[in-house]
DNA sequence: AATAAATGTCATCAA
DNA sequence: CTTTGATGACATTTA
């Protein structure tokens, strides 16, 4: 039974790694450029939050908008446009984030469509049928139209909350209104629906289903809202923005259930499970990592969970969810199969290659079967996920992992900055891991952590000598290796370069302290690698340089120093936390000074980019203000025209007036008058008189002084 | 190799 | 006094 439990726990939590990974890069439609700036408005960097604090948080799991992996994401996307190219029906963008669901929803077409089918899975094989043209899918009940028509409602509900005149937040303002939706604010049909359908328990689906057939929305509504929602980008952008993160939360809540369903028994499941939307104020993601973490013995291995999926024919009710889990997996291979065959083996190839490094990152002792994980991985994503992550799971690389593991390391730990640190610095713990283990579980971590932290062709910066290997032994992981910034840098490298640490683990490295402004406080040894790296720097090898480039100088200062703790770990912990870190900890006169210039260039450096950020923002503002002002002026010069052109108008028609008045005038004598000798003058009461001229005029002048005096 | 743009860094000021 | 953020100026890196 526990063992049971453990097993899928162990493999709900691989899935859920590889899910919300899917979903960050899914996320990445917030990062384009125009999006964005509907989104968060011009005024982001006013937000004056750092966004390496910001991606550091649970809620920055979206990526650094100068992330590297805005490659990545541009790779799915257009994978995903040749999707669309292939199928008949054009898939929605609002898709994606259901294709990735249907990951960890339930037995997608396991049998027929139920009331237990999930919304997403809805989704997802509405998207098969469209693509593939089963047949199967082709008989579509009610249950299932219900199905889709919560996730229409789903999709379109939290969108239009964004939408309005003038909606555009500022990205605090987003975040806040993204924890909004997160804590409940979101629909709760979507959310209990997704919940109780993931767990499996048809008695619960049947609750959604009459709930959804009240209002049947058939498939193709929500295909054309989607398809109509694409004109308008707040929507579109909106949903794609929310739910990845949404469905991530979800799903670690999901795992948490599941962890009580194995728990206890099937009944009380349904108690434990609670509607999404009470979800407590504070189940933020980083509680439920930490509380998931927590459960005891998580180290399972996916090899375990293959034979409960196998036990498909056992059905008992403890294996149930796990059954409908394996079922899953083989339906996504096999739409995969269907969809692609071309690229079936080079996906799982690729996935081969992920394998062992999921393995070692993921449990020590583990030992991951590639085979039943190549089964597995494709649960997070169905037949369009697979498309649009295909470059994308072989961009989940150990770097990926490895981060994951890191924090669930930090998270077991309380989340200590310097424990970690301190795990960091076992050589031969796996714990370690991150950049270690994973990408090359042969090579040794001398050699990996030289792979990982150096050759920057920076300045006079040079790694090439075996002299320093000693200085950075042990210390790969403790510096810039943690967060995701620095991993997210490596991680292309690593993909390409999947040989590279053999040929790495003859780079020692040496480095460059010219970069420190203060020379004289660097330890001599410092200086003397300084002048070997500047003539050994230009030997290195492109591959190595490649690697190096990733880690930043401060970084590899830090390394040099055995400084126990990251660049982004000093640069954003509290005054308190650092003040405490300098104190408690030994650290040289040169490692505090070095930490401090860390920190300082570090804040400096956030401050930069947002002071480039502002003033950029004021620039372009200002220029839409000088196009306003031209246009207001064009409009005004255009109104002067108009006005001078009616005034010569009515100029003329009052001579003709005058005209045609003098000459019916007569006077006493029945003479005609003279115009040039009178003249019309209309007083304040209306009345008009014939008054001579020289009178007129002195009347003029006499009004003109009083104006004057005035 | 030259160049512009982007980014990093330092000095300085103000809060 | 220290810390932090903002910003101009310069240096360095990148495209």
């Amino acid at each position: 039974m526990k063992d049971l439990k453990k097993y899928l726990t162990e493999g709900l939590l691989q899935f859920t790694i590889l899910l919300s990974l899917v979903g960050v890069r899914v996320d990445f439609d917030f990062y384009l450029p125009p999006i964005r700036e509907i989104i968060q408005g011009s005024s982001s960097a006013y937000s004056q939050i750092p966004f390496h604090s910001l991606r550091d948080t649970w809620e920055g799991s979206s990526l650094h908008p100068k992330s590297p992996d805005l490659d990545s994401f541009f790779t799915a996307k257009r994978l995903l446009d040749q999707v669309r190219a292939l199928g008949g029906t054009r898939v929605p963008r609002t898709e994606v984030s259901a294709w990735l669901v249907h990951a960890g929803s339930g037995d997608a077409e396991a049998g027929s469509f139920s009331a237990d089918q999930t919304l997403l899975t809805a989704a997802s094989n509405e998207e098969s049928s469209s693509t593939t043209d089963s047949p199967a899918n082709n008989h579509e009940g009610p249950s299932q139209q219900s199905s889709r028509s919560t996730l229409h409602q789903c999709h379109a509900s939290p969108s239009q909350q964004h939408i309005g005149p003038g909606a555009a937040p500022t990205s605090s303002e987003y975040t806040k209104e993204k924890q909004e939706e997160k804590l409940g604010c979101s629909p709760s049909t979507y959310d209990y629906n997704y919940l109780h359908s993931e767990s499996g328990k048809p008695e619960m689906n049947e609750d959604v289903t009459q709930e959804n057939t009240e209002e049947p929305i058939s498939i193709r509504d929500s295909t054309d809202i989607d398809l109509n929602a694409s004109n308008n980008q707040g929507i579109e952008i909106d949903r794609n923005t929310t739910e990845p993160s949404l469905f991530f939360e979800e799903f670690i809540q999901l795992l948490a259930q599941t962890e009580n369903t194995l728990e206890g028994t099937n009944e009380n499941a349904l108690n434990a499970t609670q509607p999404p939307n009470r979800m407590p104020q504070g189940n933020s993601v980083g509680e439920l990592w930490q509380d998931f973490l927590f459960l005891p013995d998580l180290n399972i291995t996916l090899e375990d969970i293959q034979p409960v999926s196998d036990a498909s024919s056992g059905r008992n009710s403890l294996t149930q969810n796990a059954d409908d889990f394996g079922e899953t997996l083989s339906q996504d291979v096999n739409l995969q199969e269907v969809m692609f065959p071309s690229r079936r083996e080079e996906t799982l190839a690729q996935r081969s290659e992920l394998f062992p490094r999921l393995n070692s990152s993921s449990s020590s002792e583990g030992s991951l079967n590639p085979a039943n994980l190549t089964q597995f991985l494709p649960t997070t994503d169905n037949s369009s996920r697979n498309l649009t992550t295909h470059d994308l799971l072989s961009g989940i690389d150990d770097n990926v992992f490895d981060e994951i593991n890191l924090m669930s390391l930090a998270l077991e730990e309380g989340f200590d900055p310097i424990e970690v640190s301190r795990l960091f610095e076992e050589p031969d713990s796996d714990s370690g891991l991150s950049l270690n283990s994973s990408h090359s579980p042969t090579s040794v971590s001398i050699s990996d952590s030289s792979s990982v932290s150096f050759g920057e062709d920076e300045g006079a910066a040079g790694y090439s000598s075996d002299s320093e290997s000693v200085l950075y032994d042990g210390l790969e992981g403790a510096v810039g290796s943690s967060w995701p910034e620095v991993n997210k840098f490596c991680r292309l490298d690593y993909q390409q370069n999947s040989d590279y640490s053999d040929n790495v683990t003859m780079h020692n490295v040496h480095h460059n302290h010219t970069y420190n402004q203060l020379p004289n406080q660097l330890e001599p040894v410092h200086e003397y690698h300084y002048s070997l790296s500047e003539k050994q720097g230009k030997l290195r090898s492109p591959c190595v340089t490649g690697i190096d480039n990733n880690l930043s100088r401060d970084e590899r200062r830090a390394k040099s120093l055995r400084i126990p703790f990251t660049v982004d770990e000093i640069v954003s912990m509290p005054v308190e936390m650092f003040n405490n870190m300098l104190t408690k900890h030994c650290l040289t006169e040169s490692q505090v000074t070095v930490i401090r210039d860390i920190r300082r260039r570090g804040k400096n450096k956030v401050a930069a980019q947002n002071c480039r950020k502002r003033k950029l923002d004021v620039i372009l503002n200002l220029e839409d203000d000088v196009c306003q002002l031209q246009v207001r002026k064009e409009k005004l010069l255009k109104e002067r025209a108009q006005c001078s052109k009616s005034m010569s108008h009515m100029k003329q028609k009052l001579n003709d007036l005058y005209r045609d008045v003098f000459s019916k005038l007569r006077d006493e004598q029945g003479r005609p008058v003279n115009p040039s000798l009178y003249a019309l003058h209309c007083n304040s009461d209306g009345s008009i008189m014939v008054v001579p001229r020289r009178l007129f005029k002195s009347g003029q002048k006499q009004d003109m002084q009083k104006e004057k005096k005035k």
